[in-house]
DNA sequence: ATAATTGCAAATTTTTTGCAGGTTC
DNA sequence: GAACCTGCAAAAAATTTGCAATTAT
């Protein structure tokens, strides 16, 4: 059985075309708005609706399914939850490169007496290639 | 001289009313929402247009005076540019309290081979008082 | 004096909502 | 078959734009 449908039930959704069709184009793409996840499934089913888009976006959000990356000077991007990983973000090319985030945050916990339930970690600045283009 | 008119002149900006109620308020408040900040300010000038303050807010990021602060869940909010710092956001009472960053981000831009600019560090969770309450 | 900024109203863009018909379990 | 989901169209909310009048330097 297709995981993506799994992750949906356990979560009490139910595993149609079109939310089967957006987690697996988020998947694909680690990372993506809402504008360009509408494009990219209107070239496999035409007729899904934009609204049905947002309405599944945050029901997924809601149910845990899926994580909003909120970004400064763009809109938020969307993807699949999974563990904690801080975002390097290149302001030359756009790309979105995921790392991991070790165990910076335990002794941070701590230090700050806060129950952290999840980070969120964006570096802006500028990524290996765009640095060596120059 | 007022240190915000100051800034604004170095940023190549005029020191007009009502970007000074603006920055005097955002700074005052630490963070702030457009509606919020938008809110505040029509007890003071109740002329000021929301169109300028949407203008504002961007020309002023723009020439960072301001920074934007991207929420996952909730719209951005705006703070005073200063030193980067992380913000602790609790999930219970919707407080945001500010963090150094310390050294944290130095050793992980050398591992990461990225030019770092800036960062940005949420942490979602709950705070001193909102554990206590139980 | 001149270049930038404001406020208004209108346009655009983004997101949400209601509901009839279709689908999943 | 019951509850849930979709797609459409329409509504609401958020943001941007154009422009004449005003203001800062």
């Amino acid at each position: 059985m297709n995981t993506y449908a799994e992750k949906l039930k356990e979560s009490g959704l139910k595993a149609t075309v079109q939310r089967l069709a957006m987690l697996k184009i988020i998947d694909h793409a680690g990372h993506i708005s809402i504008d360009s996840l509408y494009q990219s499934i209107r070239d496999l089913y035409p007729t899904l609706s934009l609204a049905t888009v947002y309405k599944n976006i945050l029901m997924m959000v809601d149910k845990d399914v899926l994580v909003e990356v909120p970004l400064s000077g763009s809109k938020s991007q969307y993807e699949l939850k999974k563990e904690d990983h801080m975002h390097l973000i290149c302001e030359v090319c756009g790309t979105v490169e995921d790392k991991e985030v070790d165990e910076v945050l335990i002794p941070l916990e701590k230090k700050s007496d806060f129950l952290l339930s999840h980070s969120q970690i964006n570096l802006y600045g500028t990524c290996h290639s765009c640095q060596n283009v120059s």
